[in-house]
DNA sequence: TTATTTTCAGGGGAAACCCTTAAAAATCCT
DNA sequence: AGGATTTTTAAGGGTTTCCCCTGAAAATAA
């Protein structure tokens, strides 16, 4: 029984050399490839392979929410995120969103292999530097992005109250303190949970487990 | 060992009442007694009953998500919803959270006694008027309110648009339809999820799982 | 052919969002 | 105890987005 795989990147060049570079080993087999999300999800209605190799950093949908939803529909599916991005609290969202591994673009084949394998058995898979920084992680170094996220004493009861669809005049009645601080707060939160605006703050919050 | 529960309710009387009608039952024991979801909240920090009779009609907090909390924090009690609402809809929030049971105010000595007992032994404790309902329950007869929501097409599109942090403009490019058409859309669905605005659709949207 | 869905508009008010600046107040550090 | 840091507070002033109401014409579906 071959592995069956499939590719996912916007990029035309990664997609040929990453095909290239996986054609000619025997036991896999790459039976499809896409250049968007919305291909992608479409594609694996009709052919779901054993795994994803999928590019996080796509132009009409992000990878959090992607792999998200692919997951939901294929259960057996195993997604490998690719991508340059070293970010160490990308990574940790990817991960919670039940992603199995992840790629740095400059892969080789034997380490693409190993990737491989290693979902397949059902294992995470992450490369040794990746690794390393989610170790070497002590609480202080992550500070205003992404992932382990400190919100302040304040900011959370901010949070709970918008989440709880106040306003922010409300809020700033419920706490007794002025709605610009109420906004201050707001935006201070938005920040650090890299939000754009209060539905992606609510997203991220709820994903996070920061409401109580 | 007696059964300790508390009762949370803001109006005093239903408090005495149900207290009352406890009180020379040997095997229950009431512990506490809070008006205010807060007090809730505090009380059971110090003094967790196995038990406790919620009324989700509170002024502080709704009853979702105070229950959703008391539970996270409190993994072993049981909460069972009082209220007048014999609303469906909202009996099915309140069990996708997680409550044990669900006792409509009018509810006499004996019952409430074998809905304590019921939930106690692990199982889910609905009066058999709402159990009723659940199951005459066909898909058409709830229309606008609460769950068992049915969005159309487009609305599921605008509602994941939205969940992806764009603005009404932009989904209004994305989907090649006019920003009017885009906050028609926004209303009806806030309509139809009961939301106050885009944080609570987002809210309602996650836990009823309507976001692919 | 009714019912539902999708489309769109005008117009107005409220709320959210952004940027900057900054002063108390609380907390931490040694 | 005294400075350093973080948190909390707040304002001015502007832009954008959201939310609400009404009304209504196409396009689809039942």
């Amino acid at each position: 029984m071959k592995i069956n795989i499939s590719i996912t990147d916007d990029h035309k060049m990664v997609l040929q050399g990453i095909q290239s570079m996986l054609n000619n080993t025997p036991e896999i087999k790459v039976v499809e490839t896409y250049e968007t999300a919305q291909e992608t999800i479409n594609g694996l209605e009709k052919q779901c392979p054993d795994v994803l190799l999928l590019d996080i950093n796509l132009p009409d949908i992000n990878g959090i929410d992607l792999s998200k939803q692919l997951l939901k529909k294929h259960s057996d599916l195993k997604i490998i995120a690719l991508t340059n991005f070293e970010d160490i609290s990308f990574v940790k969202r990817m991960l919670k969103q039940g992603v199995h591994g992840y790629l740095l673009k400059n892969t080789d084949k034997l380490e693409i292999l190993e990737a491989l394998k290693t979902v397949l058995s059902g294992e995470l898979y992450l490369q040794k530097d990746i690794q390393k920084k989610l170790i070497n992680q002590t609480p202080k170094q992550t500070f205003n992005n992404g992932l382990n996220i400190k919100l302040t004493r304040r900011e959370q009861e901010v949070l709970q109250a918008i989440s709880e669809e106040l306003t922010t005049h409300e809020i700033s009645e419920k706490l007794f303190i002025s709605p610009k601080t109420v906004e201050t707060h707001r935006s201070n939160i938005m920040l650090k949970l890299g939000a754009k605006n209060s539905v992606g703050m609510i997203k991220i919050a709820i994903e996070n487990d920061l409401l109580t």
